[in-house]
Parts: C-alpha cells; sequence; structure tokens
DNA sequence: ATGAAAGCGCTAACAG
DNA sequence: CTGTTAGCGCTTTCAT
C-alpha cells in the first residue's frame, strides 16, 4: 500500500503539503493540491485510518454490546445503529455478551485499547462505576443503567397498561399476565403497567401472572399451566412478543381457540410476531427509530456537540392483528375503535 | 491512560523490557518482570492496540459483510462469527450493504484503512477482481463467488433433491416450486435440484414454477396465484422459510389445509419456522456450523496456517414438523421413515 | 503557501 | 538480561 510519503514524492511535495490536502485544513495552492491529487489517484492512495488514529487519539469506530443478536429484537436495532453510525462516518464493533458481566467488562476493555470513540450497551449487568472508569461516552439502549448514562428507552409501564386496558374494550373478563425476568427492569414496568389496570379488580389474583422468562419454551409451559389451573382465563398480555407466541402455541395445545376464547396480545413488534397464525397483536416499539436515537446521542456526545436530552423515552403503538378480536360474550363487550397499524405488506 | 513510558518509569526499566513482559518474548529477569507487573497494576495499565497495529500491520480484527442482519438467516451467522472470531482473539466490524455493489466496495475500502486482517462477505455482487486488490484474505460465506476465494455453502441442490422427493415420499402428486431471486446461486441450485426429481414428471409444467424472490410478500401473492391457477397442486417446496412461511399464509388465506390438502416444506431451518402454525417442516442449514467454519477458515489464512479445503460444502438436514404429513389420499403414499429432528425444546 | 521535524504508543533490531 | 533507538504512517506546530 502507498503511504502519505510515497504520495508527497511521485507530487513533489512534503508530507506536510499531502497532509493538508488529504484533510482540506491549511493553506494549499490550488496548483499544488492538483498535483497531489493527481499523485493520490495514480498511487490509488489511501490515508491509513490506525496511523491517524494513533495521532488523534480517536478512531471512528463505536462498540455494540448486546446480550445475544439472535434475540429478534436486536437485529433490527443493530441494523438502526449500524445504519445511523455508518452515515455519520463510524464503523462498529460487534459484540455479545449473553448478560454475562465477565464477558462485558472484557469486551469494554478490549474496545477501550482499539481507542473506540464511545460504546451503546444493552445490558443489565452494567455498573456506572464501570461505565466512569472507560471515561469514553456510554449509552444505554433498552435498559436504564444509572441517571448518569445517557439512555433510550420506550414507554413500558403505558405499553402494558395499554396492552391491558385493550384486552378489557374488547370484551376480557379475566386477564393473565405473562411476565418477564424480574431482573429485567423493563419486565417489571411491564408487570406494573398490567396491574395498575387490573390488580384491583374483583376477579384479580395474583395466581394470574405467570413467569415466562421472556423465552418461548418456558412460556409455553407457564401458559399451559395457567390455562390447565384457571380455565377462566380470557386474555393474556405476554410480556414480549416470544412469550406471546409461546403462549399461542400453548392455546392450540390444549384445544383453546385464539382469539375467539382467549385473545392474546404481545410487546415488542418483532417481524416474528407476523409469521404466525393467527397473527400477533402486540404493542410495538420503535425498534429502529431507537437505534437510530442512541446513535445519534452517542455520535453527539463523542463530538461534543449539545444533546438537549439525555433520557428518551419513546413511544409504542398498539398493533392490532388477529390474535384478538372483540369477546362475543355478550357481557358487555364495547366497540373498539382502533385502526390497524399493522405493517403487513399484503 | 498510562502508556508504556510511564509504566517502564514506574517500574524503573526501558520501555523494551516492558513490552518484553507485555508480549512474553525475549529474556526478562523473574525480579524485573515482577517489577514491571506491579507497575502494570498500579498504574492499571492497558496497551494501545491501535499502537501495537500501526506497528505490527495487523489489526486483530475481521470485517462481517453482510446483505441485511434483519434478513433471518445472518443473526444466527453473525453470532456464530464473532464468537468464533472473539475466541480467537478478534473483534469484528459489522457491516449491512443492502446487496448494493457501491456501498459494499465503501465499505471493503473503509476496512482496508482500519487495517482488518480479513473479510467474510455473504455477498454476490463482489467480484473476484475487486477481492484481488485487497491483497488480505477474503472467505465467502453462504454464496460462491468465483472458484479462487475460500467459501462455506450447504448442499443446495442435494437439499432441494431431498425436500422434493420427500414430499413424493410421502404422497404429493402434483409438487410446485416456489423459488428464489434468479440472480442468486443457490436459489438456482435449489430449482435444479426441484426439476432433477419431478422436471420429467408426466405430470409436470413449467409453470408449477413460481418467482418468489426469497421475500414473504412476493412469496404469498405468489403463492396465491399459483394455488388459484393449479388447485391440484398438493405440495410446495419453497427455496426458503420466508417463502415458506408466506405460503402457509397464502393458504390458509384461501382456505387449504396445511398439510392435509397441502404440504409445504421449506429451506434454511430459521428460528421463525417454529413460531407457525403449523410449525414448518423444513431443509436446515448448521447455520451455526457455517459461521464458525468460515471464520476458522478465515483466521486460519491470515495467520497462514496450512488449511485442509478452501471449499466446505456443509450438508443440510430434513426436519419434519407440521406443514408436512403423508398424504391420504390412498392413490400411494408411503410409508415415510425419517425421525423428526427437530430443535423443539418442548 | 510550503517544508522540517517532533511525536502519537508501541515493537524489534542492535548493542552492550 | 536490558537499554537505546529507529521506525510504523500520519498530523501539526513552527519556521521560512
Amino acid at each position: 500500500m502507498a503511504t502519505i510519503r510515497d504520495v508527497a514524492k511521485q507530487a513533489g511535495v512534503s508530507v506536510a503539503t499531502v497532509s493538508r490536502v488529504l484533510n482540506s485544513n491549511g493553506y494549499v495552492n490550488n496548483e499544488t493540491k492538483k498535483k497531489v491529487d493527481e499523485a493520490i489517484r495514480q498511487l490509488n492512495y489511501k490515508p491509513n485510518a490506525v496511523a491517524r488514529s494513533l495521532y488523534k487519539k480517536t478512531s471512528k469506530t463505536i462498540g455494540l454490546i448486546v446480550p445475544d443478536i439472535v434475540n429478534p429484537f436486536f437485529p433490527e436495532l443493530a441494523r438502526a445503529v449500524e445504519d445511523t453510525a455508518h452515515k455519520k462516518g463510524y464503523n462498529v464493533f460487534f459484540c455479545n455478551t449473553d448478560e454475562n458481566v465477565e464477558k462485558e467488562e472484557h469486551y469494554l476493555e478490549i474496545l477501550l485499547q482499539k481507542y473506540v470513540d464511545g460504546v451503546i450497551v444493552a445490558s443489565n449487568t452494567l455498573t456506572a462505576e464501570k461505565v466512569k472508569e472507560l471515561n469514553i461516552p456510554v449509552v444505554s439502549i433498552d435498559r436504564k443503567i444509572t441517571a448518569e448514562i445517557p439512555t433510550v428507552v420506550v414507554k413500558n409501564k403505558e405499553g402494558a397498561q395499554k396492552a391491558t386496558s385493550y384486552l378489557k374494550e374488547i370484551g376480557c373478563e379475566r386477564i393473565a399476565h405473562l411476565r418477564g425476568p424480574h431482573h429485567i427492569d423493563n419486565a417489571n414496568e411491564r408487570a406494573d403497567g398490567y396491574l395498575e389496570e387490573v390488580g384491583s379488580a374483583p376477579w384479580f389474583q395474583s395466581s394470574y401472572i405467570a413467569d415466562g422468562n421472556y423465552v418461548m419454551k418456558t412460556a409455553i409451559q407457564a401458559t399451559v399451566e395457567l390455562l390447565e389451573r384457571h380455565p377462566e382465563i380470557d386474555g393474556i398480555f405476554a410480556a414480549n412478543d416470544v412469550m406471546a407466541i409461546g403462549a399461542v402455541k400453548a392455546a392450540h395445545r390444549i384445544g383453546k381457540m385464539v382469539p375467539e376464547e382467549l385473545a392474546i396480545i404481545g410487546f415488542d413488534g418483532i417481524s416474528m410476531a407476523e409469521a404466525t397464525t393467527p397473527e400477533l397483536t402486540t404493542i410495538a416499539q420503535p425498534i429502529y427509530d431507537m437505534g437510530t436515537a442512541v446513535t445519534d446521542l452517542l455520535v453527539k456526545l463523542i463530538e461534543k456537540k449539545p444533546v438537549e436530552r439525555t433520557f428518551l423515552e419513546l413511544k409504542v403503538e398498539l398493533i392490532e392483528r388477529e390474535s384478538t378480536r372483540k369477546q362475543n360474550n355478550n357481557k358487555g363487550g364495547r366497540e373498539h375503535g382502533a385502526k390497524d397499524h399493522s405493517s403487513r405488506q399484503y
């Protein structure tokens, strides 16, 4: 590969001049600039980003740390992050931690050694202290770590309330909740939202809440048990779409019709929710927008540009599909006015 | 951040000595090593990977170029690549090209400037010529580019034959094919496999092959038209799972029962295929293994270790689920002996 | 407007 | 066994 020296020699100027035209700063005569450009072209010269990084102490790269890209929530997020980063001239290092603290800290260390300018984390295990030590901007997505760390999340509680009250509106009278892990904030917030809506209903029992752990397999099992214990249940709010899909399978397995006998609503808005039969009604997060927002935020922090707010709470949206329909149990189901905001393309 | 100089000063030795203990090469007295280690600990020193890269002309990073991480085939692949790379001490830059040549070439250029040691591409648009210019190892996954570029693929034709003959075995007598894009090799190979099995059957018509373009929306439309034009069709081999899911939806929409009236089999083995009702029978690719294999291959090339073969063609596996069952059309369906190798976990 | 030269943090001869 | 030193390729004062 040609270096800046080769270009300088070829153009008959000094490396400083070449550097000047490369970065278009400082004065440089139009004629000499032409010579340099020509030399660059002839040699097919590309500046060495590593050398530049070493000097400038910045690398135009960021780290993206997710638990597991295979989790259907993350591909779209990762795509948004990469798109936005690329647009702003940054490359992204891609890391999976499986929610494992050591792995996470190890990655952070490596990223730091590689001079990343900032990092985006989706993590529950990261402490504020560790982040401080890094001395580079860190932003959190989907999970709030501490008040000091800039964060992009969605209105989980509000979404959960929306889901639950929607089930009430279409006529469900015994609504259960398939909740996520107790150590994950957004799972607790969603459970809170559910409780807010039905916690004080005369029919409510704490055993209407089942642990699904955000995983399909567990959710299937939990739903089967739930429905066997409580055959009166006519609506389920699952705290994520994966569990909602599990719930659909469970219902199918024990012969409950969805949505006729049992309405099911999920949370997230992952594309897998459109693969099911019936297609899943869900509270959709603006996943791509979240990715864009965190990345914008991070880049602003890196480039020390002013940021308005460091805590963004984005809105969620009810997408009505087939897994919920007005229940015709003539006990008072009301008309529901929501339109289908689905992104179905056919 | 502390530098090697700081450590040297703190330990009362020269930077060379520090470098020696860092890289554990060259002789260094055990006592001085201890002093150095202690200084490193005290200063919480971490060597600067950029400076090291600059000197060594290698960065311990690789690039991963995929069309779109949102495409359900790629998250698992990306995960495998990242896992394997990490295990071998490499980080991975993550790039989405949308199959766009300019974007792809642009990424390659940037990666090159950033000194990546090698790159893994999933691309149809890359030319051998471009790869040559790079002067670093490049390996291709899922798509063969040219003979010179080391590649990991699966036995597409064989898998397609397996899918088609399986449909015959369970009693289908009018088997259609939902094919992928004409410019993608694996789509053509899968179509070839299908043709091999049924192309000369008395009932065969070229209009039994529909273009689905690997996309759900298109596949739904194509399947509806196909079934309206040819109501006699009792089996569909879709060239990927996403289209197979589309076919299931199409069948559902026009009131054909799957699998009773219409058997559907996909290709890929993505997890989404387990979210559907009925769950999808498919020809599964060993996606994770493919990722591991390309990464191993790439790292060997980078480190100039001997590689046995530079063209790996992995086996696919039939996973029987619910979307295909022995057709009871008493016209001669035979027993089929395949076991369920499904990864269903419940 | 241009060039010389120092230095980013590290590694690897080479000398001792 | 350890230290001195010359780079890796680039950017940026500081002179001129």
